[in-house]
DNA sequence: ATGAAAGCGCTAACAT
DNA sequence: ATGTTAGCGCTTTCAT
């Protein structure tokens, strides 16, 4: 008696094979397993149990996605998973996600346009319920999931635009905060390590920055651009040292720049943040390790995340696009100057 | 005219819509779509890439996936994707499945092992055509996926265990050469910053530490035993300090740690690496950027990813369970004493 | 070279 | 309360 004798289905077990087990038809096992929509009597109910755990019985969730047009997924398209900011990123938007039901498939688009395009139509033509766009570019290509009517949300979307869904976080007004502080700190010549993207759109951190000054009646400090790395900051913090006008501190757009930064100080022999001050944007974990530690404009990734999801579910039920534009935390800590622990 | 007059379908199109417009039967789109199984004649061919043009056609992959049991998908269950060397982990994937044509399902068990089962669970529920597991477990169960004969590969299995599919790195061989490195140096007390594992099982990078110790004649110098994040470092690292016999240099179990502790020892003023040494594993992009920067034992995290998804492919096609074990590299840096370019 | 048609596993409207 | 059954969109064997 080495097998259940009535029959050895060859593929997996299916809901027929449960329903012949259990003695009921199949209708009454897909009742069952969805809770509904129809009532089933206990003991019926109770057989079916018996038979799924007897057989290991698990749904075809291939069945159940091309019966129902859904797949309880939705695609994430982020430019580098390996870059700390995306990386919890996508970690929260799996767990928004997980919590309702959804599984995450995540595509790298490496800040190519290309990348990015073809990922999306993946995405799209996996019939997943909505995708998540962090685009390289400003003002993305949508098309393919207009047509096929797939809901999206466009992270990192910190304009406003006009019938778009977008979650995003007010960066002019957190660069503006933290170049505040580091004025603040008695600076008067203020330098900016700016990101550069793909679309040459200006960043609004830049904006915030420029604010920043104006308000305060300086001048504009010194500018360098670079990729939004760790080496790109190395590099740009190199040309702002080799300026002809060194700056006294340096507000740098993102995390990851910053540890470059420091890097290049740290070789010059410049005290951080006895000679060059420093300060940057996105709140990554990292930076609350670096030496000195880093004075950051924090992003809610968490809130964002969830934001984002709520966004393709909202969307999927019809409701008018949104945008959540979310306000961001200074984190000070010593970079800029502040006493800490060791000043 | 603003309909194209002949039909409009309800939903998204289907093949019967291309078919339909082309003139053909559904066969014929097929053949067309997936390049076979039938050859198709020009003329006919251009008739259907014409209809799928205009109609802006897509396959359904649901369909796709329940009429060939593959959805062309695998998962991947890793403890966290915010964690620099599971988020590059992730990203290699990724990379290496997309160029074979599959999509990535990420899932985060955030070091939970009931999280960690329900990830599994539901991948196979969702006819993953392979799980790509990094278990908070040495030896996890795979119950779920057996059942459901999906074909699965361990990451971060160090260990050889008969019968499993698994790639990792050769740990304790990687901890000896950087622990010989350090003795080297002459350092003659070696401390040990080791993460703690879930099932208190002894990590081999314990075991490289302990033989290059014991193969110079070394006694065994302190370990503090924390969690594998910064934070944990920086506890361990503050340990270590306090410790009766402080050592003059460390060997921690990551780069994270690593960072955690080069803050304890910045706190305490200890000079690194004049006072203490420093040498971690993992070969993250963050240990090239810490100040100083670290030497540390590099993990071949790409060719890692594509043996893992070659795993999967070759399991599909029932080949015997395969074990990788990689070797590592050690990148010399300056934590460790050796002359930088700022020393 | 092309087409007809069976059926993958599931859901739910419509019987009973 | 339970059963019957028609598809969801696709692939592919077996005709023609």
């Amino acid at each position: 008696m080495t097998t259940p004798a009535t029959h050895t289905p060859r593929g997996p077990t299916t809901r027929n094979d449960v329903a012949r087990y259990a003695g009921v038809s199949t209708a009454v096992v897909s009742y069952v397993v969805n809770g509904g929509p129809k009532k089933v009597a206990p003991a019926t109910e109770a057989k079916v149990q018996d038979a799924i755990r007897v057989l290991g019985y698990r749904p075809n969730a291939a069945a159940r996605a091309l019966k129902l047009g859904s797949s309880e997924t939705i695609g994430l398209v982020i430019p580098d998973n390996s870059n700390p900011f995306f990386s919890l990123l996508a970690h929260a938007v799996e767990d928004a996600a997980a919590e309702r039901g959804y599984a995450l498939v995540l595509t790298n688009s490496d800040g190519n346009l290309a990348k990015e395009r073809r990922s999306v139509r993946n995405l799209a033509a996996r019939q997943v319920d909505g995708v998540l766009l962090a685009s390289v570019l400003f003002d993305p290509d949508l098309e393919d999931l207009e047509k096929a009517n797939i809901p999206w949300v466009l992270l990192n979307q910190d304009h406003k635009i006009a019938g778009v869904n977008g979650v995003g976080v007010d960066l002019a007004a957190g660069a503006q905060a933290a170049v505040q502080h580091l004025i603040g700190h008695g600076h008067t010549s203020i330098g900016l390590v700016m990101g550069t993207n793909v679309g040459n759109d200006v960043d609004d951190r830049e904006l915030g920055w420029l604010r920043a000054l104006e308000e305060a009646g300086l001048a504009e400090g010194p500018i360098a651009r670079s990729s939004f790395t760790r080496s790109g900051g190395y590099e740009a913090g190199k040309r702002l040292l080799a300026a002809a006008t060194r700056p006294t501190a340096i507000f740098a757009s993102s995390d990851m720049q910053a540890v470059g930064i420091l890097r290049a100080l740290h070789e010059a022999g410049v005290a951080v943040p006895g000679d060059i001050a420093l300060a940057s944007f996105d709140g990554s974990a990292e930076s609350e390790y670096t030496w000195p530690a880093l004075t950051t404009v924090e992003q809610p990734v968490r809130e964002m995340a969830e934001a984002a999801v709520e966004g393709i579910l909202k969307a999927r039920r019809k409701g008018e696009p949104q945008q959540r534009i979310f306000p961001t935390t200074l984190r000070v800590r010593q970079s800029c100057g502040c006493p800490g622990v060791f000043a």
